[in-house]
Formats: structure tokens, sequence, C-alpha cells
DNA sequence: CGAAAGATTGAGATATTTCAACTGCGGTGG
DNA sequence: CCACCGCAGTTGAAATATCTCAATCTTTCG
């Protein structure tokens, strides 16, 4: 239990580092343009013309993609430390529109010099390709998530994901702001608003989350282990699972 | 309508040529090591430690994510040209199951030998980076499929993905065979098999999709448009799509 | 303070799952 | 050779998770 704890922070004080590294290997290496976002600005638009990337330096972010029918899904957030605009690679579009949800700033780096620099500084290259590969990793617990848990244990599974971004970037984790709206939670995690409140009610009332004095968007998170285990009792035991 | 055709032709054509044209250059620049599977082989593993990346050189694989407490989930597919182990590189492990559905061939390359290599190809580099943000891509709309979409239209969408991707690699797109269980692709769909079977059904009766004689896992399309069509007729108009 | 936006909660509607029966097919062994 | 078994698929009917609609409450902010 203890070294379970101390590995676990461990972990999280060397995600810590090694973002911390990053920035400063980008400060050091390559030419960077700051820009300073408020909450709604959009970094990049879908369907604009892909020539930065972006990193993140402080602040938080939403990825919306937008169908052609107008259906519209929230299909990332990004902290500290991330990437952005990584899907515009491929395509030389933006993939998504990236808005601020909060205020923050991002270094746009230009692809091409990034390239350059890359060349000359591996160390470059691979921050780049753990990025994209962390992503990659993050897409697919997602989609995992999405498939195969049912709404409670998917607000859980968020929530728990949410104490864990902030706990690999040095911040409290027992207690934070969720900044979005049960709109957005539900439309990242493909159900309505209504779904979210009300997972979000069972779950303060099983005490496995409470609701700060001020407001419905700060949480207190007794402990993770509980938010883990509401997970499991929400999921239906999988024929695989059994033995 | 002609010139759209053209186009979307041409698209394909292109696509084509790019994925020739890159493992050409995989097997000019970068040592390779060839390795022939067959259905139901797993190229590699969740867990075990990451050194390489595969190429697909022929054949089509699934990608499968295991969570802890046994629930399975297909992430992805992937066909001639296809990267796998993308999601390998952070963590140094590999992030789910590569498992081949059909006879086939992937081209193994150490990791380290690729980034040297591309240092003195960048091509190799730009090839790379396209693979893991095209894969990006996919996933966003997988996403947006499982979230904003019906069953009906989730199937649709997922028999006109499969038919371009044949089409990106030069192959009849108006008839094929699925090389999945209804199973696997309600797995990989978010849903049950029987909402597979009944989806197709659906589809078969209003004419959007044909049985061809032997085998309900052979596929004629008589148009795409029609498949197009049938997403949208299935799909529930939002709110932003109305004005 | 009042209006607008966000959040909660209930009740009925509905899409999808679950459970179950049945079909067709391919292999295998008596 | 044919009976039999297991697997994949289809289809129906009942069960259920989630959505939709609506009322109410809270918070924010001009």
């Amino acid at each position: 239990m203890t070294t379970e704890a101390t590995s676990v922070t461990q972990g999280h004080r060397s995600a810590v580092r090694r973002i911390a590294d990053m920035l400063q290997l980008l400060q050091d290496s390559v030419p960077i343009q700051r820009r300073v976002v408020r909450a709604g600005d959009t970094v990049y638009q879908v369907g604009q013309q892909f020539g930065c990337l972006y990193v993140v330096s402080s602040g938080f972010f939403k990825m919306v993609n937008l169908s052609g029918e107008g259906r519209e899904q929230v299909v990332g957030l990004h902290f500290k430390g991330d990437w952005l605009g990584l899907d515009g690679i491929a395509t030389a579009q933006y993939g998504c529109d990236a808005v601020a949800m909060d205020t923050g700033e991002v270094w746009a780096i230009r692809y091409d010099e990034l390239l350059q620099a890359a060349i000359r500084t591996p160390a470059l290259l691979t921050a780049l390709h753990e990025a994209m590969s962390r992503e990659l990793t993050r897409d697919h617990d997602s989609m995992l998530s999405l498939c195969t848990l049912p709404a409670d244990a998917r607000v859980a599974g968020f929530l728990r994901y949410w104490a864990d971004a902030l706990a690999q970037r040095g911040l409290r984790t027992d207690q934070f702001t969720l900044r979005m709206t049960r709109a957005e939670i539900g439309n990242y995690l493909g159900m309505t608003l209504e779904s979210v409140s009300r997972a979000l009610s069972r779950m303060a009332r099983g005490d496995v989350i409470r609701f700060t004095e001020k407001g419905r968007r700060d949480i207190h998170i007794p402990q993770v282990e509980a938010l883990t285990s509401f997970m499991r009792s929400a999921a239906p035991m999988s024929a695989a699972a059994l033995h």
C-alpha cells in the first residue's frame, strides 16, 4: 500500500519532470512564437492550412471535431505540455478546432523548423514522437471507455482521467474545478448532459465524490480508489473476466 | 459530378502511389525484417517490450485493446501501408495486441534504426509522421461516429470506411469480403453483434447493400452514395445542422 | 435585481441490448 | 456417406439503459 502510493507519486513526479524538461528543450532549441489565449479563443480551426504545431505552456484546451452534417464532437482534452495540431500533419490541414477553455498560453512552432531542429537535436524528435504516441494511446483508451462502459462508469473514468492529468502536472488531485459544462463532458463521453448530471449525483450520494460548497463544478475526491471501485461496480462483468 | 468522380479517383490513385512510394522508400533506406503471418497470429502483444514498428506489406490486421478488467476492444483496423505499434513509442511497451485477420506480411523496423535512417533520409520521417497523424485523424473520426451516430449509421459508416480503405489501395470497392465476424464489427462499433446483423439486414432490404449468393460476408455495394444517404437518413438532425 | 446560462431531477419515450429460438454451413468421425 | 456438432448469422420479443422533454433550482453577470 505504502509502496504503491510511493511508486505512483514517483510516476507522477517523473511526468512533471518530463514535461518541464520538454518545455525547456523546446525553448532552447527551436524558434517559438508565444501566444496568449483566453477562454473561448481558438488556437486554430478545422480546415485551416497546417503550418505550426502548438505546445501548451499553460491553460486547458479542447479539440472539437465537426462533421460535415453539423455533428460536433469533443475528441480530446489537452493540458500543459501537450501538443496540439498533430492531426494536421498528414493532410496539411488541421483536423479540428482547438479551443481554449481558460486563460492560457501556447507556443507555436513551425513544423518545418521543428524538423530541421530535430535533426540537430534528436531529443526533440523523441519528444514529438512520444507526444503523438501518447495521444494515440489516450484515444484508444477513450474508445475502450466509450464502447465498453455504461454511462456512470464513463463519468467516473473521466474524473479519474482528469485527476491523473493534474497529478502528472504536479497539481492537487483531491480537489479540482472541472472547467467544462455538463454538456461538454457529455459530448466528450458520448452521452447527454442529463446523464452526466445524474451520474455525478449518484457518485455524490455514494460519497465517491463531494461537491464543494461553492458551485457544482468544484469536485472533491476523498480517495481515488473509490472512483475506481465505483467504475467497477457500474461496469457489467464481462464473460472474459469471469474466469 | 464527373469532375467530382474524377477527383475522387485521383485522390485514390495518389494514395496508391503514396503507399507504394513509402514501401519502396523503406526497402531502400532502412533495415527490414520480413515476417509472414496467418489469420489469428499476433504481431505483438500488449505489454510486450517495444522495439520495432511494423509496416503492413499485405494482409489485414486488427488492434485489440485489453482493459485490466477483461474488457476487450478493437481500437483500429489496418491495411497495406499502415504502421503498427505506434502507440508503443511513448511507454516503451505496446499498447494493444496486433492480430492478423488474414494471411499477410509485415515489415519489422527497429525504431532506433528508423530514427538513425530518418536523419539521413528526411522523407522517412515525413512518412512516419504522416502515418501517426493519419491514425490520430482516423481515431477522431471513430470517436465522432461512436458518439454522434445511431447504430445503423455507424454500420453504414463502417462499410464506407472499409470501401474507402480498399479504394486507397487500388482495390475494387463495389464488392468485397468483410474479414470480420459480426461480433468483431460490433465490438469495433460499440454495439452488439445482433445490432450489426439487423443494421445490415435493413440496408439489404433498402438495397443499399446486397449480399452475394455465397455467404453473408461478401458484400456488394451498388453505389457508395446510397450508403452515405442511408447514414444521413439514420442520423438524427442535429440542432446545429438545422440552420 | 432580473435575465440568461448551467445544473438537477422526474417521468415517459425509445434505441439498443439481452435472451432465446432457429437457420445454414463446414468439418469430423462413426 | 451421412449424422452430428459447433460456429456464424438472423430474427423476434421482452428487458433496460439512456434519451427526451419538462419543470425547477442555482449561479453568474450585466
